[in-house]
DNA sequence: ACGCCATACCTCGCCTGTCAAGGTATCTCA
DNA sequence: TGAGATACCTTGACAGGCGAGGTATGGCGT
C-alpha cells in the first residue's frame, strides 16, 4: 500500500460507479476488485466504502437490493442509475482535466 | 474554476514544493502562478495555501524569511530544504503511480 | 464438536485538509 | 480621497477517510 488516501480522495465515488458500470455488484466484491486491479497498491477501506455507498444512494446515483443467496452471508447489491451514469461520465472528464492540470503544476520545467 | 478541490486534494504541498524548486518565492506569487499555469481552472485558496506553508515549515521541508522590500507590502519568502526536495521527488513518483492506478480503477473496459 | 477463518454487512467518532469569512497593512493611481 | 491591487494572517466549520469495534453465516481442519 503505497498510495495515500489524499491522492485518491475524491475518486472513491467514481471508482465505485466505474465498477457498477460493468454490472451490479456488492461491497465486499468491489473491495476485492479494487485490490486486485491495483495489485494491492490501493485499497478501499470498508468504512470509506460504506459511507460512499450511503452518499451515492442518498443522491440517487445508485440503488440497492438484497441478493437472494441461498447460503452464506447475505449481500447487498448495488445498481447504477441513469443519474449515476451521467455523473460517472462527468467525473471521467474532470479526471482527465485534473490530470493535465496537476501534471503542469507539479513539474519543474516549463 | 472547473476542478473541484477533492480531485486536487493531497497535491497542494507538492504544488508548492514544485514552485519552490524553481527558486524562492512567496505566497501571493505562488497563488498567481498556479492560476496562470492552470488557465484559471484551478486556484489555491489563501487559507489552504497558508496552512500548507505552516505544515511544510513545521516538518522542515521549507524555510521562510522576510524579503527586504523597500516599498510595498512585505513578503515572506520561502525556500525549499534538502528534505523538501527529497519529498518532492517522492511525491512525483507517487503521483505517477496514483495516476496509473486511478486510470485503471475508473475505466470501464478491461 | 469446536474454534478459526473467510465472507459480508454495518456504525461511531476522530483526524486532517480545505476554505469561507474576516482581519491587517502598504502603495498606486485616478 | 478612496478604490483596488498587493501581501500577509487567523478562526471555525465542514466533509471525507478510516481505525476500531460490532453482527451474522458457513466451510474447513483437527
Amino acid at each position: 500500500m503505497s498510495i495515500t488516501a489524499d491522492l485518491i480522495r475524491g475518486h472513491t465515488e467514481t471508482i465505485i460507479l466505474a465498477q457498477l458500470m460493468r454490472g451490479d455488484t456488492y461491497g465486499y466484491e468491489i473491495n476485492k476488485t479494487v485490490r486486485r486491479i491495483s495489485d494491492s497498491r490501493y485499497e478501499l477501506k470498508e468504512a470509506t466504502l460504506y459511507s460512499a455507498f450511503r452518499r451515492l444512494e442518498d443522491t440517487g446515483q445508485i440503488e440497492s437490493y438484497w441478493g437472494g443467496e441461498a447460503t452464506g452471508a447475505r449481500r447487498r447489491y448495488y445498481r447504477i442509475t441513469p443519474l449515476g451514469r451521467q455523473t460517472y461520465a462527468q467525473q471521467i472528464e474532470l479526471w482527465e482535466e485534473a490530470k493535465s492540470i496537476i501534471d503542469k503544476l507539479i513539474e519543474t520545467e516549463a
